[in-house]
DNA sequence: CGGTTTTGACCTGCGC
DNA sequence: GCGCAGGTCAAAACCG
């Protein structure tokens, strides 16, 4: 695995500051003051580039280890005990032996689908089913992250997870359902019955749910057949302006461009939700971009609380309803929380916030968000908000230090949190895609010029009215001007691809714009 | 005519 | 065990 962050040549901005000044000395030496300011800046980022990379291998050394332990760990138990399970046993032979799985294994670790894998067998995927629950009262949490990345496996039990499901312990079931019925809830204001998010949906059931007069629309995906994803649409009862849509799943082909962003999002939603952890439970708030998620569990007291929701599924709930602040005015408020009822379902909470200019007080680190391309700066806060993955493993925010060094404490926490390895991992591979398609889709969409992913964005809106609201909005959030403003930069020298990964090895890959631009 | 929507019946999980 | 609620199925109706 191997993450870039890609930024433009200071040449390049030399260039064009030249070329833009028409001269005279005031104008040169504003330009030449703009210039060092530049270099400064494009130095930091440089070392903090340089960071990153040290930070990525950490992280994938730490995976290997990790895999080796969990292997060691298996092993020992296969060998330690006689079990009273002869096929569980069997079936750990199996694994350890069969490289195949294993392959096929981590590659679900990583969130990608080894779709032309010879052990994408029902068969052999029941196998597989056994072995992750086999270990999961041992390594529960572990086993959940794991599995949850493949959320193609409903297809083939539904997900009500009993009707054609294969005869397995309760416990079994239940352990692999937890992870895969992680939902994403979207709430938005739109005066339609549905709102575009660039998919084809079919419509296959309605149902009033209690509480809520208004009836719950349930739709698949048809963009491709056996689709899996799933989506609920209804109305908020306390706000019938607001359309809770709930999606369920992960598309299993490529998807068109106005639908890669949404699906990212919430793709990564659910990845955020499925592989944190349980955390103090203190209040969070996430800034990606400008958009507002906002965040409940069941002990919430907002009173927009969708019924939708259903304690059996994780969910995280995106709420696209509250007012966008000014991008360089104010931090932006994401709150990610999951809907952990029973305690059964670990929450993530990640504090990302944005600092509008560089001379904010506070150390920060730039992380490149997992909702598109763009800077997030973590700035580590003193209220004990910013928590990223299990208090086990990390619990930045406690007793910080606010000194110079935070950057690096930060990262090295980051790097020793297997979480955010998993987060990042999934997030990458939500980016890239399991297709060319995604993978073109989201570079594409990433590699437009602000002003034509506005365009597109208006034009959406103009023919559609709230339809496309979803696109437009998690596009022009991408390319956020706001975020542009720490670098800067203007928005078109802004490199908005920051990562790039090469399936085929594991060095860097880069389209030709992207050479141009290095 | 093929795809989509509607709608009542059915299945499953959960609480009592 | 029973009833309730959520979720899904599938036949009929609808639509372009």
């Amino acid at each position: 695995m191997e993450v870039l962050k890609k930024l433009p040549t200071s040449d390049s901005i030399v260039k064009d500051e030249v070329a833009g000044s028409d001269g005279g000395i005031q104008e040169s030496r504003k330009v030449s003051h703009e210039l060092e300011s530049a270099n400064v800046e494009m130095r930091e980022m440089k070392e903090e580039n340089e960071k990153l990379k040290v930070m990525l291998e950490h992280i994938e050394s730490d995976y290997k280890s990790l895999r080796l332990r969990y292997l060691n760990k298996v092993q020992q138990k296969s060998s330690a005990k006689p079990v009273p399970d002869n096929k569980n046993d069997h079936l750990n032979a199996e694994f350890l032996s069969s490289s195949d799985q294993e392959r096929e294994f981590v590659s679900l670790s990583l969130g990608r689908r080894s779709s032309n894998s010879p052990s994408n067998s029902i068969a052999n995927k029941e196998e597989k089913t056994k072995l992750i629950c086999l270990g999961a009262k041992e390594e529960e949490e572990f086993f959940c992250l794991e599995y949850s990345s493949s959320e193609e496996a409903p297809a083939m039990n539904k997900v009500t997870g009993k009707r054609s499901s294969p005869s397995g312990g309760a416990d079994d079931n239940s352990q692999q359902n937890l992870a895969k019925r992680a939902r994403v809830c979207v709430r938005a204001r739109c005066d339609t019955l549905t709102m575009n998010d660039g998919c084809q949906w079919r419509k296959y059931g309605q149902k009033v749910a209690k509480g809520n007069p208004c009836p719950r629309a349930y739709y698949r995906c048809t963009v491709a057949p056996g689709c899996p994803v799933r989506r609920q649409v209804q109305r908020c009862v306390d706000d019938m302006s607001i359309l809770i849509t709930t999606y369920e799943g992960t598309h299993n082909h490529p998807l068109p461009l106005t639908a890669t962003a949404m699906a990212s999002t919430t793709a990564a939603a659910a990845s955020m939700l499925l592989s944190g952890s349980s955390t103090s439970g203190l209040d969070t708030e996430m800034i990606k971009n400008g958009m507002n998620f906002k965040l409940y569990d069941n002990n919430s007291r907002f009173i927009n609380k969708p019924t939708v929701l259903s304690p059996l599924h994780p969910t995280v709930t995106l709420d696209l309803t509250i007012p966008m602040p000014k991008p360089s005015s104010s931090p932006y408020s994401l709150n990610f929380n999951t809907f952990s009822s029973l305690q059964r379902f670990p929450s993530t909470s990640l504090n990302f916030s944005a600092s509008s200019s560089s001379s904010d007080s506070t150390s920060t680190i730039n992380i490149p968000t997992i909702w598109g391309s763009g800077y997030a700066s973590c700035s580590p806060v003193t209220d004990n908000k910013v928590h990223i993955g299990r208090p086990s493993f990390l619990n930045i925010g406690k007793n910080l230090p606010q000194n110079p060094s935070l950057t690096e404490t930060l990262t090295k926490a980051l790097a020793s949190d297997p979480s955010f390895h998993s987060v990042i991992a999934q997030a990458i591979s939500t980016m890239v895609g399991s297709g060319n398609g995604d993978q073109q889709s989201a570079r594409t969409l990433n590699s437009l010029p602000i002003t034509k992913q506005q365009a597109a964005a208006d034009s959406n809106n103009k023919n559609k009215g709230c339809e496309g609201y979803f696109s437009s909005l998690l596009m022009s959030n991408m390319a956020n001007p706001g975020m542009l403003s720490t670098l800067n930069l203007p928005s078109s020298e802004l490199p908005f691809t920051l990562f790039t990964t090469s399936s085929s090895s594991s060095k860097p890959s880069f389209s030709n714009e992207e050479k141009k631009r290095l």
